[in-house]
DNA sequence: ATGTCATGATAAC
DNA sequence: TTATCCTGACATA
């Protein structure tokens, strides 16, 4: 589930497999016609900001300085970059393949790669909010945002501009977890209560890159299938007070959520 | 075998 | 608000 657990171990991932090699860089499937410019040249690393990721690589022209060319990249709802045996063919899908001696990663489906220059990289920068994943514990843009609006929860937690990362899984979770209703607005968090929710964004968003899933149930490994990972998403019943889960649309997106763990649309103190 | 929905985001109305 | 893009898993027939 590509959130934006998912695209930080992608970065880190990446980084570990790749930095400062020299890599054979095609696009099979062709739809990603910069590729050229890439192959031969050295990946320096992978980072991640939410749900996007950059990879940066050195390129060297004739006669020229050594200059720092980005590719971003957006899974989307489809996107999946997986690591493959090196001896794979690959498919008339695969719209990047990066080869180094030992290692071989596939991107299929994915919305967004493409070559960005400096100030397009700023732009995607300064649209999209802190990021629990690589930012400081609190986050005072993102709280005057939250407090500000009147927006649900619901969307604001969906608001890449505010919480870069959060996903519609996650963001049912994270309510969830700290008992608040999809539909209480934004002006009505209390400020310590948004601490709490930025604080446990952020442990659940790690707990996500350790796992290469999301788990916010304590305890559950997420090894097997049986013993859910998740409170609310796609539940059936709340693991909690074992009253069915209500499924409504917030922002769009399907929200699920505890009547009875999540009762409260008014004014909400930690 | 065919249809529906999904972790996301954008463009256009 | 809707249509649209990309792909795969699951449900229904």
């Amino acid at each position: 589930m590509p959130e934006g657990h998912t695209i930080y171990r992608l970065a880190l991932d990446l980084t570990r497999d790749f930095a400062d090699q020299s890599l054979k860089v095609s696009s099979p499937q062709g739809r990603f016609t910069s590729v050229d410019v890439l192959d031969g040249q050295t990946l320096k690393r992978a980072h991640a900001i939410g749900k996007h990721l950059f990879i940066e690589f050195e390129t060297v022209e004739k006669n020229a300085q050594p200059a720092i060319t980005c590719v971003h990249i957006h899974l989307g709802l489809f996107g999946k970059f997986k690591k493959m045996p090196k001896e794979r063919e690959p498919s008339s899908s695969v719209r990047l393949r990066l080869d180094s001696e030992d290692s071989c990663w596939q991107l299929t489906g994915p919305t967004a790669c493409a070559l960005i220059n400096a100030d397009e990289f700023k732009a995607l920068q300064e649209r999209l909010g802190a990021d629990p994943l690589s930012a400081a514990p609190r986050s005072p843009r993102a709280w005057a945002k939250v407090h500000a609006s009147k927006r649900s929860m619901g969307a604001l937690l969906l608001d890449q501009s505010i919480f870069a990362g959060i996903g519609n899984v996650y963001r049912a979770e994270i309510l969830f977890l700290l008992g608040i209703h999809p539909e209480m607005p934004g002006n009505a968090l209390a400020k310590p209560l948004f601490e709490k929710l930025w604080k446990l964004s952020r442990t659940l968003l790690l707990r996500g890159v350790e796992a290469n899933r999301i788990v916010t149930v304590d305890g559950a490994t997420g090894r097997t299938r049986k013993n859910g990972t998740l409170h609310a998403y796609k539940q059936r019943y709340c693991r909690v007070c074992t009253v069915p889960i209500v499924k409504t649309t917030n922002a769009m997106r399907t929200m699920y959520h505890c009547p009875t763990c999540q009762p409260d649309r008014q004014t909400k103190r930690a």
